[in-house]
DNA sequence: CCATACACCTGTGTGC
DNA sequence: TGCACACAGGTGTATG
């Protein structure tokens, strides 16, 4: 489900919600989805909720003392005080009676506690340059050292940290660059178009609530919005927006990508 | 080293 | 209607 807007819109719709909240209890429902940590209750049990934060397409529960990490993969779901079905696999219930659930009809997402050292040892490992908070020079470097089409380069998450499917193919739009131009081939002007495009677009999805293509929705339950703006993700065969062609559907690393082959010339 | 396949799961849409 | 199959916002591991 989630990439980087739909997981900011996830935390700042909790944020207010949950910060400052003692934990009571936590009940592991489906133990696969929590890492293995036989101590995962007792640790977290009793600890207060600092604040969340985003990382990529981790959600960061800062505690008083250590963190959890959340990934919700396809299709996690963290809900504050959403409703309990047979997709809820981890139940946080505060001491003030409110509490955060954790659903996932997939069960392809993971949740880890970490200390901080370790969780700082982690993302570095990891999790790669944050598109709102990276420079320009340090972008284009990055991207220089890597080969291959320029997508998968994108999807790669220890080069640009909450790119996924759906924004990679509407930033490559937007720039005018087909999915499988090799890096070596972009000019100092396509490096400047496709980094400002990457924070203008996430930006504007942020702002827009994020994309609900079948099921995302916030902490709340509100779905997002940034769907009625796609240009290409899921229209592989209509008419370009743009130039009225056909936009072609092909296979990058292995994802389905949209594309018009007259606005996005390979360099 | 790389690219591809597959595994993890369930639900939904399509075509016969 | 029913059934088989393809496909889905992601990523880690195995395979050639
Ligand atoms: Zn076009």
């Amino acid at each position: 489900m989630p990439e980087l807007p739909e997981v900011e819109n996830v935390i700042r719709s909790l944020v207010n919600k949950v910060s400052g909240k003692k934990i009571a209890s936590v009940e592991i429902i489906t133990p696969s989805i929590v890492y293995k940590r036989t101590d995962f209750i007792d640790l977290v049990k009793d600890k207060t909720i600092v604040t969340l934060e985003r990382r990529g397409k981790y959600i960061i529960i800062r505690l008083d003392e250590g963190n959890l990490l959340i990934h919700l993969r396809m299709t996690g779901k963290l809900l504050f005080n959403g409703e309990i079905g047979k997709h809820t696999h981890l139940k946080i219930d505060f001491t003030d009676g409110n509490y955060l659930i954790y659903n996932d009809v997939r069960k392809f997402g993971r949740i880890n506690y970490l200390s901080n050292d370790e969780l700082n040892i982690y993302l570095k490992t990891k999790v790669g340059l944050e598109p709102g908070l990276m420079e320009l020079e340090a972008f284009k470097t990055k991207l220089m050292n890597k080969r291959g089409p320029l997508k998968k380069i994108l999807l790669d998450q220890t080069v640009i940290a909450g790119i996924g499917n759906i924004y990679a193919d509407e930033i490559l739009f937007a720039s005018g660059i087909h999915p499988l131009t090799e890096t070596s081939k972009l000019k100092d002007e396509d490096y400047i178009i496709l980094f400002d495009n990457i924070r203008g677009i996430l930006e504007k999805a942020i702002l827009a609530g994020g994309s609900t293509i079948r099921d995302y929705v916030n902490g709340d339950g509100t779905a997002g919005g940034f769907q009625d703006a796609h240009q290409v993700y899921g229209r592989g065969g209509k008419e370009c927006i743009c130039c009225g062609c056909t936009l072609e559907k092909i296979k990058v690393a292995g994802r389905t990508t949209v594309y018009c082959p007259i606005c996005q010339r390979i360099r």
